[in-house]
DNA sequence: AACACCGGCTATGTATACAGAATATGCATG
DNA sequence: CATGCATATTCTGTATACATAGCCGGTGTT
């Protein structure tokens, strides 16, 4: 379980990695036989792994030029957000409805102590994010939706790559507990309503968040050309 | 421009097509072999082509025994309409928002129209459905959201498989045409609550619609099986 | 000196060959 | 007669070889 044994799926998930990480910024161009030498796999899987990545919408062939890493501007993440609100307030909605009462309660009772959690915790905030990870879960389950389990999954890890932007602020965390604790528990009180105007809130205030920092920043293109290393080529090791 | 020079696309079009069109009904097995040589393609675009399908969510691979055309039962169908009210409502309030008025203001004239486009139209509905078209075109234009459009993208076809089920009812053609009518109208009116609510109206009434005539098949099982003359090979034509 | 054309090269797109795994079937044994 | 094991077949997964097309560089001509 530690690597996949398909190529493809380890071509696949290395790939979409890096590009979450910021380790292949945007704007690389990923050749075949380049990332396959990397990677160790031969073009076929790649290919593979490529096309997975092109319907992601984390790569894109520019004009037949090769494929590229998306670009991640501000207006992509409004785009982004945009989508969000629509299905999480779905999700939200209708786990208020079917989900079950008790998984919730215990979930309230765990972000409720999020500030302890906050207190001692990793530098990369991993306990933190494991919980709301596990209330993705529990809204996905509750929710039954196949459909919209595999809609809100695409939509995460392009969240995951706009989170690896913004810096975090320990006084975001804090309230964006605060909000999640009253999605947790408009869920829990099977309050459909409230549940579908909490969501809504908790993306305003986070999109709000983002847009401020990267205001701070002076754009985030200056940002994420600080961050990475490598200078144009995909490979960070120079020949 | 009629066919697309690239292979892989000829099969994903194909087999998306024969899929969608009930050629290939759910639960066929598509063997790479047996399609690669059916399409006269090799197993390379093929597969290619299968992994955009199942990105697509029309083939799952089924506990590693081959890939099968996924399933479309009444539920599922739920499903998707429960993504589908999300995404829509926000596209047409966003579309109320951004959106070009004219633009709106044409569409609103040929849909008070559609009654007398209805009377003399084809048995399959060309013209009605080509219209529709232009306006789901319209409202991903205005709304200018990527993401929001390739979600759509995706759903659309789902919706188109799931048209090809349900016999289309001249009474529930022209109330839809009315329904659509009111939100062209929300939109060219700048009434981006009204269009939100009016694609609620729509949907709900077209899911209803839908759930109304597969309670008069007694399942749509039953209807699916009556309609794809092939057996259980994806070979319609026998060797 | 600039532009156009030709040639080579590198990239993608495709096909085919090979290996490994899984399943089905048949035979033997209890 | 049923069940388990072994074997064969067929499938997917991977690698590599080949062709074609687009791009870049060079050279010749105006």
């Amino acid at each position: 379980m530690a690597v996949s044994r398909r190529a493809s799926d380890r071509a696949y998930q290395t790939l979409r990695d890096e590009i979450v990480e910021w380790e292949l910024r945007p704007g690389s161009v990923l050749g075949e036989v380049e990332q396959s030498t990397r990677l160790g796999v031969s073009r076929t899987p790649l290919r593979e792994a490529l096309t997975r990545l092109m319907a992601d919408g984390l790569v894109s062939s520019q004009s037949g030029r090769g494929l590229v890493v998306t670009d991640l501007s501000l207006a992509s993440i409004r785009e982004i957000f945009e989508v969000r609100q629509a299905l999480e307030e779905q999700a939200a909605r209708l786990a208020a409805r079917r989900g079950d009462t008790a998984v919730f309660q215990q979930l309230e009772i765990e972000f409720a102590a999020v500030n302890e959690l906050l207190e001692h915790d990793d530098p990369v905030r991993h306990a933190y994010y494991g919980l709301v990870a596990r209330l993705d879960d529990a809204i996905d389950t509750a929710v039954g939706n196949s459909y919209l389990a595999a809609a809100l999954a695409t939509l995460r890890t392009h969240l995951v790559r706009v989170r690896r932007l913004a810096v975090d602020d320990p006084a975001r965390l804090s309230a964006a507990a605060a909000e999640h604790l009253l999605i947790v528990q408009a869920i829990a009180a099977r309050d459909a309503e409230l549940a579908a105007h909490a969501t809504q809130v908790h993306l305003h205030q986070a999109l709000r968040n983002i847009q401020k920092m990267a205001h701070l920043q002076t754009g985030l293109q200056a940002d994420l050309l600080n961050r990475a290393s490598s200078t144009s080529s995909a490979l960070p090791k120079g020949t």
